[in-house]
DNA sequence: AAGTGGTCTAGACCACGCG
DNA sequence: GCGTGGTCTAGACCACTTT
């Protein structure tokens, strides 16, 4: 029989090691790590050992290295795309605000809904419910979210953790966003947006329709968004 | 090989040397390149260094690496994001096109420039090319690409391999896009844009600033893009 | 059994940053 | 001068694929 014995390279175990610690805050960002001989000493491993488990960390964007100094931890990459305003939350100094505009609840599809990426589902109930992102004053965008019911309770958007429907995903359900598709145009805003984003009538907004992929099977969260970009543009990472 | 070794490491002289041989097409998808002990003998080198080499190839996504079997060519497919209209490419009947509107020449900095990364690379020559892409008779976006001339010499942009430049940093130059940085920001076309796009003065267009990172250290490109979306929306995919 | 890639050891010399 | 990361050698054993 062949033994289900995993072996976990060296590489991985010290690599995962200091991941943790820096996603524990035992290292933040401007610190350096402990010294390749050190984690040698450390760990009884050679230096091409320490290095790989470093190029870990070097590739998933923890760490950067520097010749003669060390390797410094640097803030992560959020590959977190285009729902990501500009330091939304991260800004420093800033206030970030969510105002819920239309609570859950049981609805129709939207007939003018333009991705076409509801083939699934399609007889399902749906709900969704409708929110405002307001930054340091600033209104910043309108959303709209709609998920499947057969996936999914209603669950309040006043009772998100965090008021993050993702974070509620997550923490309670322990479903995971994986990715997402999106289309993106550039529209006037009409008199109900504007309203809301406090910008005139017919200023340059952007329309975003996202479908995002999660970790259950078959279920997706989809998402119309408008974005008032005049203060705080959209920005986004990606690497490959 | 002739050992002009001097700065440059064997690994990434290794590493270039295979990337050439895919790009001519002596390695094509679905071949597998030699082992690396082959390369060992090939040149003399060690399986540390011959596998950091073979790293390189991985990384940039010309290789999966196959336990028992070895090294396989694999289509490269870039998920470039946001540069990629819905299609543009891709829609069956429909025909893209690339006009050169102003050919790369040395150029000023602009002064609104509107991302702040130009932090490195402040006192360096610039040169700039600016183009029209079409897809089926409608014009779709212009974009000014920026690049620092001491990481590259000046290329015509009648020259780019496929009227890509990224395919010519790729096939010539061995440069890779590893990721991008993006703002996006919905404004009204001014005159200017709006008679390069064929659309009404005001009209709601997609700016977008990218910052591209690529397999060169410490040499970027960067991107202005205005982008009418009326007809074809800018799409995107990103997995985490 | 032979060949491939995956991991690892125990060294070595070099280029760079800092005191 | 010393410690840091960058490169490289010359081996070794393992897991996996193919013949």
């Amino acid at each position: 029989m062949k033994s289900d014995d995993k072996h976990i390279p060296k590489y991985q175990i010290v690599g995962d090691y200091l991941k943790k610690k820096i996603q524990k805050g035992v290292y933040e960002p401007g610190d350096y790590l402990p010294s390749e001989n050190a984690l040698c000493k450390e760990f009884k491993i050679t230096r091409t050992t320490a290095r790989k488990a470093l190029d870990e960390l070097l590739n998933d964007g923890f760490i950067k290295k520097e010749r003669g100094r060390g390797s410094l931890v640097i803030e992560k990459n959020k590959a977190l795309g285009l729902l990501t305003v500009k330091g939304f939350s991260e800004v420093s100094g800033k206030k970030s605000q969510t105002i819920v505009l239309e609570d859950t609840n049981e609805n129709e599809l939207p007939q003018d809904y333009l991705m076409g990426l509801f083939d699934d589902d399609k007889d399902a109930r749906w709900v969704t419910f409708k929110r405002l992102r307001v930054l340091d004053g600033t209104p910043i965008m309108v959303d709209k979210t709609f998920y499947s019911l057969s996936h999914l309770p209603l669950i309040s958007a006043n009772k998100f953790v965090d008021n993050s429907f993702f974070k509620t995903l997550s923490k309670n359900h322990l479903i995971e966003i994986k990715g997402a598709e999106q289309e993106l145009r550039a529209i006037h805003a009409n008199e109900a947006i504007a309203k809301k984003l406090d910008i005139e009538e017919g200023s340059p907004i952007l329309h975003i329709s996202i479908k995002f992929t999660t970790s259950k099977p078959n279920f997706f969260v989809y998402s119309e968004v408008y974005s008032s970009t005049k203060k705080y543009p959209i920005s986004n990472s990606y690497f490959l």
